[in-house]
DNA sequence: GCGTCATGGTTCATTATTTGAACCGATGGT
DNA sequence: ACCATCGGTTCAAATAATGAACCATGACGC
């Protein structure tokens, strides 16, 4: 691994509740040398990828994400031509389908949509990040996004939202070689009461896996029927998906599904 | 200048106009050496911080920027906090008013607005980078951001990017000299033709120059009442934007503006 | 007040990584 | 069929990254 994506990885350590984080700590985390990464935070620094809190000496991320993330935006809409995607089969499925990207700690709800009505609806928060461990994008996601993500979810407390959250070690990486084998992750009740997801990967260029397709519904409407057909059309999705961002499903998991 | 830097610099060349940009095109801009471009863009790009077309092999900003840029976002809501005052400022004096930071070399784009409908309008691109020597927003940078901003500039070429651009060190010192002395900085058609801009200086904690908050407006709409009045409102525009950032106008630059 | 610990930051010889000229294959225009 | 240009690759030479040890500072316990 180059210098430069030595550097780049430094940033990924920072997330919505680890918003500020000192050399020391950058140290740990990354496992460098401490003069390493203190060169590399102020090549960071002096190019606005980061700032320093003056008082805590500790570093945030910078102001140039936000001009990049603006050009990014407004001249590969990607959110628009996945919405297609995710509109299609929420109708086709009836149920309430996400897209959502790896955020280096969490999934981050990209779009979602639940078009067919039902009397009972899952609710969904497209500001609020998903726990890795709790849910069925985090499971896909740390079963094909790398063996870091897994490390580095594996190194932080698992928090339990429900009396069915995965909440050690053991029953986690269980459940991530499970998705790893069938090709999908599902999960029943991790993050919220009577609801059960399944997920697939979605793949970028250079087959990197940045997200997932979800579909959540109420246990209550869940039959070993409807399961298989979510599957089925899930892995579909996941293809659109991965082919509209400029990717594709690796070969590996595309013999697996057909099996 | 570090591998890091050189690497980081090439996204720079990304904006809305300039969306897609080939190998050889980066050799251009940047002077580097082709192999060295394309070993960087190879590693920016497994980070997710571009991403290649398949079809043209050129490459584009990456979706890593997105989630970066939210998390800066939702940690430090910078943008927001500012739009309040831009927005204002921008419906008291029925112009365009921008507020950029500086990004190492550039005046970067935080935010603009320009609220009130006219005849004639001030093209402005959120995610063009703005020259330091000119733009009056990079002059009041060059002014008030300490010394080493200003010996960085007057160590590159100027570009000319009309007649009446500033392209000699000695008119550029001069015009930074008269900034300090004024506590603002005007520029009169140095980047765009017809346009005349105000900046004046932005503190963050610290009292640290950071950016700038700037006015535009087409040179036939300038008269000495308006220009005295946005003088007046760019003060306490400035002042009200550094203290939503947790900063003050320093009290030598205070004292200059009561005058 | 004093010693200890952890923090951010710095140095310099050693080493490993970056670098660049030349090269390759593909594509498109004349 | 040729030439120009594009993205991508190679390998010796040179430059830039590295890491152990060091310094300065501030918080804490005694």
């Amino acid at each position: 691994m180059g210098t430069i994506s030595k550097a780049l990885k430094l940033l990924n350590y920072f997330s919505i509740d680890q918003c500020e984080i000192g050399l020391s700590e950058f140290q740990v985390f990354s496992g460098l040398n401490k003069a390493t990464v203190y060169r590399h935070l102020c090549e960071l620094q002096s190019n606005g990828f980061i700032e320093q809190n003056v008082d805590s000496k500790k570093y945030r991320l910078g102001p140039s994400l936000l001009r990049l993330a603006t050009v990014r935006e407004q001249t590969f809409p990607m959110k628009v031509a996945i919405s297609i995607v995710v509109d299609k089969y929420s109708r086709k499925l009836g149920e309430l389908v996400h897209v959502s990207l790896f955020d280096g700690a969490f999934m981050s709800p990209l779009y979602h949509a639940d078009l067919q009505p039902h009397g009972t609806r899952v609710y969904f928060n497209e500001g609020e990040l998903l726990p890795m461990h709790a849910t069925s994008s985090g499971l896909a996601m740390l079963a094909f996004g790398g063996a870091d993500i897994l490390k580095a979810t594996l190194d932080k407390p698992l928090k339990k939202f429900t009396g069915r959250t995965l909440s050690t070690r053991a029953a986690l990486k269980k459940q991530v070689q499970q998705s790893l084998e069938r090709g999908f992750a599902s999960c029943s009740e991790g993050f919220e009461k009577e609801v059960f997801s399944i997920a697939t990967p979605v793949f970028e260029g250079s087959q990197k896996c940045i997200g997932t397709i979800a579909i959540a519904l109420p246990l209550s409407r869940l039959t070993n029927e409807t399961e298989a057909n979510i599957i089925t059309n899930l892995k579909l999705a996941s293809t659109e998906v991965s082919k509209t961002l400029g990717g594709s499903i690796p070969t590996s998991i595309v013999e697996l599904w057909a099996q």
